[in-house]
DNA sequence: TGTACATCAGTGAACGCGCGTTCACTGATGTAC
DNA sequence: TGTACATCAGTGAACGCGCGTTCACTGATGTAC
């Protein structure tokens, strides 16, 4: 129940939600700090009693963003268990399901500019993502022989890569305009070649 | 012999040149019209005599970029003649090298937002651009048994997807911030595991 | 070879705009007595 | 329960700025005769 007046009652996050809407919308561009501020119904230089300016919003948005990420891709790895393939592939998932759910915090995250070094508490929380898609990594090459076993922080970085990929020219309007699949039919099938390029799927369908 | 005075002599050029230059220092959201025509030695009006205006300029930037990269494209699938993999794995480093050797039409193209439909001319070399990859991806498809050969887009769909990812998470120093590998190991290695996948390699080392 | 003239690329001043940010203030809220 | 007061979230006016864009202009260039 947010008692409207004079006070706000909970602008910050009103702030931090308009902010998400604005970056969807127009993107990381199009965003300003003014409108943030009207559409939260209040003045610009309201803004400051909650935020050090324009780049400190965004990076906020950013940092949920990464919390709300970090939690999913967590919540698919434990899905995935006991197998190391499945909770792999969960992962994989996530991270598009992630873009097209909270397309907002997408574009603070991974278009807006802010770097993930700018806090400790962005880089933490980022790390914390990032080390969910590494441990299952780290499980699934188990199941490779330890002779030709790659470093598990290489296989993850090229599932997220494939992944961000698949997001950025497929499941965004932006630059290739149309996708020719369904980007979470590219998405799956590519991971699927890649574990059967590791022999950890059999080789056959 | 650009004969400088009152007439500039090449100045639609040296703009777009100035445009790439900053695009590539500040990125899409810190190019400047003003600034560009600034660097170029002309005041801000003079560009309306060779673009209709910033995003037009920007759009001309992005369009020599899509020639030179299909340029590329093509020669190092020429080159990879006539092994069919080997013109497709060269297409796949041709990506990365092009966006390491041009940083400011990359971006322009990538991530300054500008559309691939805003014109015509924009949108027909990003196709020829985009079916060089698709060829090779097809005259490779070939060497796949029929009734388990993925249609040929989707496999050109995920090579562009993960040079695309590799190279935005990491051979930019934007978010993710530093690479665990060399990007180029990194792309050559999945594309490695991505063949062997598909059985286009020999699953052995 | 010299002159008159058309062309048009660049000038420079001006514009309106919305931005991010600052500042002294005000008035709602909650607490002490 | 009522009053005095401290707190501090939000106001509103103002700022300087650089932006993209327009306009009437000017002067260098090249061509016709």
């Amino acid at each position: 129940m947010p008692k409207r007046g004079y006070h706000h009652g909970n602008l910050r996050q009103a702030l931090v939600e308009a902010a998400l809407d604005l970056i969807r919308e127009k993107g990381p561009t199009g965003f300003t700090l003014s409108e943030a501020a009207k559409q939260a119904g209040v003045t610009p230089a309201a803004v400051y009693r909650h935020f050090a300016g324009r780049e400190d919003l965004i990076a906020e948005t950013a940092r949920q963003g990464y919390e709300i990420f970090a939690d999913v891709m967590q919540f698919a790895y434990d899905k995935g268990q006991p197998s190391a393939l499945a909770a792999f592939e969960a992962t994989g998932r996530a991270y598009l399901a992630f873009a097209r759910k909270h397309p907002g915090h997408y574009i603070a995250m991974f278009e807006s500019g802010v770097s993930v070094n700018r806090t400790p508490e962005l880089a933490a929380v980022a790390q914390r993502a990032r080390s969910v898609l590494e441990r299952a990594a780290a499980d699934l090459s188990e199941h490779i022989p330890p002779e030709k076993r790659p470093p598990p922080s290489m296989f993850s970085a090229h599932i997220w890569a494939l992944s961000h990929g698949v997001v950025e020219l497929f499941a965004r309007n932006s630059p290739g305009a149309q996708s020719p699949f369904p980007p979470e039919d590219l998405l799956e099938s590519g991971i699927g070649v890649y574990l059967r390029g590791l022999g950890l799927i059999k080789p056959d369908s």
